[in-house]
DNA sequence: GTAATTATTTGATCAGGATCAATGATATCA
DNA sequence: TGATATCATTGATCCTGATCAAATAATTAC
């Protein structure tokens, strides 16, 4: 059960056996069913989830009611509504299983105890705060700079299983185009 | 020289007077003309700037070989192309002083080697990673969700000084439109 | 297994912002 | 200060992707 995670983190920070240990105990499982909503706007409760098996998506709603998808996280990644994780506030947004999933969580407050017993702890959360910028940037410049029909190419070059496992409707919100547009892309491709 | 850095720092995290004056003595001051540039795309340099005069410009060039800002930083703000200061590639933007501009800067290497000796630093750093997540994320969202309209309305009500004080070609570069759209944008107000 | 819902495709129309062009206003610099 | 370059405004046109609509395909749920 703790396979998954536990390479995950050992592959990025070095942790004893006992501060390991440490860590996977305060990480419970959950099973979500297709469609569950495992986080949910306006909530307190917020939780970092690791995805074992199957995909989440977080995304939140726009002033005139329709969903914007910010990411998807499939197996062996990490997923949290990180504003509200940084700064405890309300979810902004909501944390959906797109699929039938298996997940790992671990709760802020656990999570941030951590940061103060287990040395390594700090390195791993700093790492995971740089990869999170960095790949919000990427995004940022990628909407900034590319055309729709560019941004589905990107998506399917760099990031294939999203666009073959995904829904088109899913895929579609992801770029910020309505799934009429992107039906329209790939006719044409 | 150092006193608005200091406050800066001491208004986000505890430091004893050694580990603050162990700080400060890495950051050196910088003046740089209007217009010129402090940081070049392809450059090894990685320096983090604090703003205590002036305003500095981050921002890429697309391929059809156009500027995009990515940010301003005025007085009492942290500046650095984050994305090469965290993996300490070679820079992949250009950061600019818009104004006449008197700066404090430190090198990544020495930024780096405080967070092993400086207790406090360590969370100076992690603070300033996750408020550069928000900030991100934040403009992630407006670009989303809004219209170039919303977008400059947005930025009036939250960030005045930036219309006011910056000419509108940067405005509009920095909202992802062009400065006829803007003109004709603020005519119909 | 069938009904009902949801997703996908295709067509027609519309609107907002880009582009190109020209003129007027500011800044810059020798 | 005057000459030059840069910036801002306004007009005309175009193009992309949104919207609305309808038909079909694929899932889901009972």
């Amino acid at each position: 059960m703790y396979e998954q995670l536990t390479k995950y983190i050992t592959d990025r920070v070095p942790l004893d056996e006992a501060g390991l240990q440490q860590v996977l105990s305060r990480f419970n499982l959950l099973k979500a069913k297709k469609n569950e909503l495992v986080g949910r706007t306006g909530e307190p409760s917020r939780r970092m989830f690791f995805v074992n098996r199957g995909c989440l998506r977080v995304y939140f709603i726009k002033a005139d009611g329709r969903e914007a998808t910010r990411r998807f996280a499939f197996e062996n990644a990490f997923s949290t509504s990180l504003t509200s994780f940084i700064d405890g506030s309300l979810l902004k947004e909501d944390t959906q299983a797109v699929e039938a999933s298996e997940l790992l969580y671990i709760h802020r407050e656990d999570f941030y105890s951590l940061l103060h017993t287990i040395p390594g702890w700090e390195v791993f959360y700093r790492g995971f705060l740089e990869h999170a910028y960095i790949s919000n940037t990427r995004r940022l410049e990628d909407f900034i700079t590319l055309t729709p029909r560019e941004r589905y190419q990107l998506l399917l070059k760099e990031n294939p299983q999203m666009v073959l496992r995904l829904p088109n409707k899913l895929v579609a919100n992801y770029l910020n185009i309505t799934q009429e547009a992107l039906s329209r892309i790939k006719s044409v491709m």
